[in-house]
DNA sequence: ATTAGAAACCGAATGGCGTACGGTATTCGT
DNA sequence: ACGAATACCGTACGCCATTCGGTTTCTAAT
């Protein structure tokens, strides 16, 4: 079991270690990053790490987590700041600085395949996160069909479905080829999604 | 070291092993796929397999590069039957295919994610592949261009790049959803890059 | 048909891994 | 200042991939 909710001390020490988590990853690679190593890390014996956390699999899990907050703050203060055609510059620019964080891609990746198993810890997670994550995709895709930037004639969850895999399978090619630009490779194909008679070619109006 | 090149006996086990891998992966997951339990499916003692492969790692990029084989002999057959439309509607076939064999997306995914360690033996394997794979892909969305079956505006490179993602990022995603249909959704995108002249709906409903 | 050497295979050992358990020390609301 | 909750540790367990030395089996050359 998890210490959880407890004194102030726990409390802060349980941030170093989210923090600290993807440093090591960082430094030492998925594999690298054992339970032992991020103890070292910290100050702490392995069984004084594991008593903050279920498991190294509900730390991990933890670390996405926190991630997302600050991603969907993000988007949601686009959104409002800038409307539909924000958010998506605001999922690309999410992306764009995720991308930057040491070790974040390569532990993303790493638990998106490991929740394959429905016993891993982040088999909910990535099951609930793909849910939200399309569900607001397709509906941002449908205001920006009627808007006239995307093309009417795509389906919006079929779209969503394709750009989150997109994103997704390009981090996992970024961890082998590092000079990979996502989120043009991206922006290149969100563009050719756009009705034609529109933009495209700046002939005369 | 591993054994190589030598009896009809050593060589017939080494083809169990790599049969009976995807197996094990198939029923166990990925974690589950230990050297013991590959070992005892097929009558050997932990040793007695790894006398075969230089390691677990080295084993499994062989039942990958198994399956390229089989895989580039179809799309090269497709090719020269029905020409470079007919080798992309052959990817999506292959992909197609590949899905229905219990276990291979699952390590596809995995040894694409481990791969990201310069010193894992599926290092050197992706990045080949991929350098191949985009290559004849770029170089066959070049050729439809010139047919007028695919937008001239879009960069063949970076389209490559996406569609490649796409395709992986779908197989991971399908871990977990399983009745996500990743043919459906890549035929749906590469219909959405056609020219918009051309043809009135993107792709067949 | 024999034989020498290569290949196939095994038992046991090694070091690392995540984690469960029992116990001690620290914290902090009361 | 008390005591329960929390923080933390040493130890141990079972699983893992891999190594090593040795034995059996194969087969090509004699």
């Amino acid at each position: 079991m998890a210490g959880r909710g407890g004194y102030a001390k726990g409390i802060a020490k349980r941030e170093e270690i989210l923090l600290t988590a993807l440093d090591v990853i960082a430094r030492h690679g998925y594999r690298g990053a054992s339970v032992k190593e991020i103890a070292d890390a910290v100050g702490l014996s392995q069984a004084g790490l594991l008593h903050h956390f279920d498991s190294k699999e509900h730390l991990f899990v933890e670390v996405l987590r926190r991630r997302d907050e600050l991603d969907t703050a993000t988007a949601l203060a686009a959104f409002a700041e800038r409307g539909v055609g924000g958010a998506l510059d605001a999922f690309v620019d999410v992306m764009r600085s995720n991308a930057e964080v040491p070790g974040l891609v390569l532990l993303y990746s790493a638990l998106a395949v490991e929740a394959a198993d429905p016993a891993h810890a982040a088999h909910a997670y990535f099951r609930e996160r793909r849910g939200m994550f399309r569900a607001a995709l397709s509906g941002g895709i449908r205001q920006m069909q009627a808007d006239g930037d995307v093309d009417a004639a795509l389906d919006p969850d079929t779209l969503a479905t394709a750009i989150h895999a997109l994103a997704d399978g390009l981090q996992v090619h970024s961890l082998i080829e590092r000079d990979l630009d996502m989120a043009r490779v991206i922006e290149h194909v969100v563009g050719a999604m756009s009705p034609r008679d529109a933009s495209e070619e700046p002939s005369t109006p």
